[in-house]
DNA sequence: ATACCTGTGTGATTAATATCACTGTTTTCA
DNA sequence: TGAAAACAGTGATATTAATCACACAGGTAT
């Protein structure tokens, strides 16, 4: 980890910063499919993806898992920004989706830095602001819209983040937003009638714009 | 307004910051059913709720008003706090459930206050955590459960913040959860009948722990 | 008191989604 | 290569919630 990827994926940071950044972040790299980050575990650190792509989820009592948001390689994981002092634990799971590396930046340092350095209290606040947009977009998702909408919104997401060749199962769909495969199978198909996909065998092509 | 009230109900604050408070914000009053921030209206400044009750909503292109969350006394408007410099406008629908009081600081403090007083930006923090944890809760009731478990949550939410005793009638519930009338009073008929509660006329009567 | 408005109760119907039961097809791997 | 596992398609049924169509009760205004 040196400076000057740094400053490429976290361009508004400033350059004292990103010095302290180097000398006291933690590289830590996870398999596709790892979990980074438990609900219930004890946060310690803030995490800053460095590169791959997380899924973070909800999870209930039986530990169903319902699809929240992406992190993309420059963002960070609001929620362990804001863990004050003390031991916080996470609310959320987050998975890597693909090989990921994440920088894990122990929490004492979050206070001295919004002191001292305005362009990380700006990161944070600006990060934290658009993690709490897209909560509210899902909740709009899930609140007004029925599955055949939401299902669309998720694919865009996904599209948006991965590229139009999906590599994902009906089934993974369904788990994701909280449905059941056939649903998600049935849906898909209507929409492959409306030639805004093509459906493979675990995978889509979407064409819609 | 002055500094001791103010002391009250932020305790967590500094003493100088309770001077630049005083100094630079304007007490606003607003009648029950007033709406203090509407959807896109542009937020200018930062609003501490001083008295009375608030109740944040999400909309939809029709209009329909989601119920998210409630801002008490002693509380913030998350979202007017990290707006940037930037001319950012309102995701959500805030409307006094009381008569209320707020009070409005420009934004133009927000950025100097960070960086000048350690407790502002803890405030801040906490603040947007608990929000966003209310986020996260709110899209549990509605990813996992069916409508008699979000009914009870939400009577519970409202019973928290208003007491035992709710004026309210069944067809706000209804638009507060994006429902119908008959359904909530099927519902509510339901709990009665489980002595959870006693329906009055525009009000119910809230009986378990 | 009469009419009217608001709030509530209830059956019937419809729509959306979940679940069940089973088939077939592709991939994996021993 | 053959069997098992993973993935997908589909009809039937069940469940949940929304909608429709009323009836009725309790206040309010004239």
């Amino acid at each position: 980890m040196n400076k000057d990827q740094l400053k490429k994926l976290f361009p508004t940071l400033e350059d004292g910063l990103y010095d302290e950044i180097v000398n006291n972040g933690v590289v830590r790299h996870v398999k596709a499919g790892e979990a980074l980050l438990r609900v219930g575990q004890t946060i310690r650190s803030t995490m800053l993806i460095l590169d791959g792509l997380v899924k973070l989820y909800r999870e209930d009592d039986d530990g169903k898992e319902f699809f929240i948001y992406h992190l993309d390689a420059g963002q960070a994981c609001s929620l362990s920004m804001v863990c004050g002092a003390k031991h916080e634990t996470s609310e959320v799971l987050a998975k890597a989706l693909t090989d990921a590396t994440v920088l894990a930046i122990p929490l004492e340092f979050m206070d001295q830095w919004m002191g001292k350095y305005k362009s990380w209290y700006q990161f944070v606040i600006t990060s934290y602001r658009n993690r709490f947009e897209e909560l509210l977009k899902t909740i709009d998702a899930i609140a007004f819209t029925g599955m055949d909408e939401r299902l669309e919104y998720y694919l865009k997401k996904q599209v948006e983040k991965t590229g139009q060749h999906l590599k994902i199962t009906h089934q993974e769909i369904a788990n994701d937003l909280n449905s059941s495969r056939e649903v998600v199978s049935r849906l898909l198909k209507k929409m492959e009638a409306k030639a805004w996909l093509v459906i493979h065998r675990s995978s889509i092509e979407w064409l819609r714009k």
